[in-house]
DNA sequence: CCGCATCCGTTTCGATACTG
DNA sequence: CAGTATCGAAACGGATGCGG
């Protein structure tokens, strides 16, 4: 059901939301129209994704993961902890979509006990903006929206945030060369990594 | 690295161990030789799979999993409890190698504490057997070979052994029915399914 | 615009035959 | 046994068109 092409990125794709067919067409490079038709056609008939019609005035058709596709969740997620030992450094003209890192942080938030603080994450990249809260404690969790205040606002690119939560460059200093910009408690800012667990890559190998 | 087809199907089958090029083939329904060819060879370049000759008298080709495709089995695994839901019943035709349930009792055997009761299940189907220990108590485990004396031997066919482990079918009843045999203490066969963490499927949707 | 359907040139696949 | 060679069928990517 999940072996071609295309159709477990669709999934990665609905797990952040419902989406348009032309959203969906967007942040899938290269995908075909036609070949995006019959994938969600036949997930729909697996009974993995659903069609709805906005009400008006959107009236616009909107695609969603059933309750049976939202139980990928945690397959996708491995598959996420599991590509981060490829993603560093970010190769030039690899398109991160800024909300594809909601997946890849809550994804690999550490499910044990962390420090107790919570962040506010604003990723931004080519104009656009993901905005997200990473709060630590027994158990850590990555939202979108949270009542509790964050100690520290942290602003930051695609690349930063990965070279950040991986390990591979220290908060305060990329912070010092401004790779990342910050607001509130500085000092919390050096227990970010810990609230990841992150499989760092080797710098050996790196395929094509 | 993964999206294509075969390709985690093929990491699914070195999961289980070193094959060869024929094995492979023969386990992957409809794979043609020069698919298979394609995928080993990028799966090498990858830095997934490690190509090996057998010293004599053996001297054939075999192909292992190297650390980072090893690294994989989280996320199989998750696929595997995932495509459990669709598996109830077992649809004719349908061929699961034996070993396959290795990796199946696996990924579904409980994480938590689960009754201190040692098994041996030998599957069978077609002729082909597979025989494995799946170890209750704090944490479970399934291993195919072991020190501990199993209190009880199971001999079941693979939907048998499905349907057991599922909760779909009472040990006992499925002893009394002929589906199982069964040498050792048949009380603690009624504890069986208590070692495995399954997503019951709904009756409701069977998606082709 | 949005959600496709259609067409077309290219790539990939599956089946079978064949070779070292 | 481990692939390579070949060939028709299917799928794909890209462009275009078209109704709502």
């Amino acid at each position: 059901m999940l072996g071609e092409r295309w159709t477990l990125l669709i999934v990665r794709e609905l797990l952040l939301g419902p989406k348009r067919f032309s959203d969906l067409r967007a942040r899938l490079d290269g995908i075909s129209p036609s070949v995006l038709t019959e994938r969600l056609t036949r997930l729909e008939q697996l009974g993995l994704v659903g069609r709805f019609t906005l009400p008006p005035p959107a009236a616009s058709t909107v695609y969603e993961l059933t309750d049976h596709g939202r139980a990928l969740r945690p397959a996708v997620f491995e598959l996420i902890r599991w590509g981060g030992r490829f993603l560093h450094p970010v190769r030039k003209g690899e398109r991160i979509e800024p909300d594809w890192m909601l997946l890849a942080l809550d994804a690999c938030a550490r499910r044990g006990p962390s420090p107790p603080r919570t962040f506010q994450l604003r990723i931004r990249d080519q104009g656009k903006e993901a905005i997200l809260y990473v709060i630590g404690g027994p158990s850590g969790t990555v939202v979108t929206d949270t009542h509790a205040a964050a100690e520290v606002t942290i602003v930051a690119s695609v690349p930063a945030t990965l070279s950040v939560m991986s390990g591979a460059m220290d908060p305060l200093e990329a912070l010092k060369a401004g790779r990342i910009k910050a607001t509130g408690d500085h000092a919390a800012l050096a227990e970010f990594p810990q609230l990841f667990d992150v499989v760092r890559p080797e710098p050996q190998k790196r395929p094509a």
